[in-house]
This record gives C-alpha cells, sequence and structure tokens, in this order.
DNA sequence: CACGATACCTGTAAGC
DNA sequence: TGCTTACAGGTATCGT
C-alpha cells in the first residue's frame, strides 16, 4: 500500500512513546549532569534550571497534551515540550549540531535534547503551582479520557463556526490532534475538513470521536512497535515511522475510492495549515 | 470573543 | 551547479 513515511512527529503519538521509553531509563535515577549548549529555546530557561534537580531523585514521567512532565522527589515538575523538531534521546558522546542539552543520569545513562527550529519549550515548575502553568492551565481534555463521548463533542462543536479541521487541532477544545492526524481522522471518519464544525451531525460527532482515537493509537501502537526494534538497536529513541492515508499524499490515489471512481488526495490550506482530503469519499 | 494571520527558527526540496 | 523560494509535525500573540 501507498504510504507517505514520516521520521518525526511530535504530535501526542511520539511524545506518549518517547514517554514510555524515558520512564525506565529516568525512574528511580537522578541526574548528575546537565550541560546546556544554550540558555533558551523558545523561551529562556528558568534560572533555577539545571541546579534546583541535579541529584535529586526523578518519581515519575508523565504525559499531559504535548508536553513531556519529568517528576522529581523535591516536588518540582520538568516540563518540556518537542516544538516541530525537538527530540528527546538516548545518546552518548559529542554533541552534534542542534544538541542543545546534554543529560548524564546516576544509572549510566546519557540523554540528549536536539532542536534544530528551536520551538522547544522547557521550564522548571514547582509541583503546587503546575497546572496553574500557562502552558497548561487551558488545555482541553486528553483524547481518551472515558468523560468524553459523541454528546460531547457535538455540543462543544455547536459554539463554532469554524471549520471543523482547524476545530479539531485546537488544543482547548481536546488535546494531542496536530496537522498530521487531523487529516487522517477527518479522512477515515469521512467528514470533509472544509464543513463547519457546528454542522456535524451527532452521528458524524461519534465517528469523528472513533476516528480520532482509532488513528492515536494506531500510531502509539506503532511507535511502540519501533521504539523497541529501533531504540535498542542504536539509541535513537524519539525516531518512528508511521503511514498515512491522506497526509503527504496530494495527487496520489485515494486509497479507499480510487479503484471505482479515480479520485486523488487533493491539498488545501486552512489557518495557514495544509490539509488533505479525498472530495469523493468524504463528505 | 472567535478566528485567521503572523512570528519564532533551521533544514530540505523544488524550481529556475 | 548555484541561487531563490516555499514549506515543514506547534503554539503564543497580534489584529480583525
Amino acid at each position: 500500500m501507498a504510504a507517505c513515511y514520516l521520521s518525526i512527529m511530535p504530535e501526542l503519538p511520539e511524545v506518549e512513546t518517547v514517554c514510555r521509553g524515558l520512564a525506565p531509563i529516568l525512574q528511580g535515577a537522578h541526574f548528575t549532569e546537565i550541560i546546556c549548549r544554550r540558555r533558551s529555546l523558545r523561551y529562556p530557561f528558568p534560572k533555577h534550571f539545571p541546579n534546583a534537580i541535579m541529584g535529586v531523585p526523578i518519581v515519575a514521567v508523565a504525559r499531559r497534551a504535548k508536553y513531556i512532565l519529568i517528576h522529581f522527589a523535591n516536588q518540582q515538575t520538568l516540563l518540556l515540550h518537542l516544538g516541530m523538531s525537538g527530540r528527546l534521546f538516548k545518546q552518548e558522546g559529542d554533541p552534534q549540531k542542534h544538541d542543545h542539552i546534554l543529560f548524564t543520569l546516576s544509572n549510566g545513562h546519557h540523554l540528549k535534547f536536539n532542536d534544530a527550529r528551536r520551538f522547544g519549550m522547557l521550564d522548571l515548575v514547582a509541583n503546587e503551582t503546575l497546572t496553574a502553568h500557562p502552558w497548561l492551565a487551558h488545555l482541553g481534555a486528553e483524547p481518551f479520557a472515558k468523560s468524553l463521548n459523541p454528546r460531547w463533542l457535538y455540543s462543544a462543536l455547536q459554539k463554532r463556526k469554524a471549520a471543523i479541521k482547524p476545530s479539531l487541532m485546537d488544543q482547548e477544545l481536546w488535546v494531542g490532534v496536530g496537522n498530521i492526524y487531523a487529516s487522517e481522522a477527518l479522512f477515515m471518519a469521512k467528514i470533509l475538513p472544509t464543513r463547519p464544525a457546528q454542522s456535524l451531525s451527532p452521528a458524524e460527532c461519534g465517528r469523528l470521536l472513533n476516528s480520532v482515537r482509532s488513528v492515536l493509537r494506531a500510531a502509539i501502537k506503532a511507535g511502540g512497535t519501533s521504539l523497541r526494534d529501533y531504540v535498542q538497536a542504536d539509541g535513537a529513541m524519539g525516531y518512528f515511522q508511521t503511514s498515512c492515508k491522506v497526509y503527504g499524499r496530494k495527487g496520489e490515489a485515494c486509497l479507499r475510492c480510487a479503484k471505482s471512481s479515480g479520485f486523488v488526495i487533493q491539498s488545501i490550506q486552512q489557518a495557514g495549515r495544509s490539509s488533505f482530503f479525498c472530495a469523493q469519499c468524504q463528505v
């Protein structure tokens, strides 16, 4: 099956994969050395980073939306975001281009934060103020939260005059759906990305909720597989490949209806981002 | 207020 | 070959 392959993908599935890969390396250990080769990415690092966490045991690694949360025993949390091109992976040795932070752990592991475009974000926050942090305070629900159901999505979309595709990516509605999976989920749900959000029927909201969860789950599963096969071989944690049915396939045959209709995938701009869809089998 | 446009950066690929 | 341009997974901020 024809498909596009993407090597880096900091939407929810990659962040989840990175967190799962980091947890066994970090939990119970502490940092013995942290070298900052620059003092900022998108924003300046806080002054107490890294000193306030040196030697402090790591108690847990978690994900919220596309943020990585590393919890320390002194009630501080390191908040990381990969931006568009950030990667956090296990690697020892001399820094390469765009390796901005080098971590050494008490258990002998080495980690690097590499980010060519420097849209990544880092902050070190006291736990008591964590949920009020400006990066976290306005985030919507996790897509796998039990509280989400078709009726909730239908109700939430009623207020929105914008197209469904940019609405899907609104992190205040729900979190984790980025530009790739917005197109993929709409294709799976057979809904055009240009439809006004408030025009979706309750049944379509049900299909869309299922589709979003389905594409995210599949990507997380692919990431987990890749993590096992790839990371342990060469330490390149944070990379994995996924295949897309519409994203990046402009001009290629629709994988669902081309045999009968000959339709090809189209690409348009919505709110400054590329959307991919089939005008025949998405309605 | 809701929404779109823009800015932040560098790398890559396409076009000439 | 070399130069220019367009575009790239996200999010905060600005303007309409």
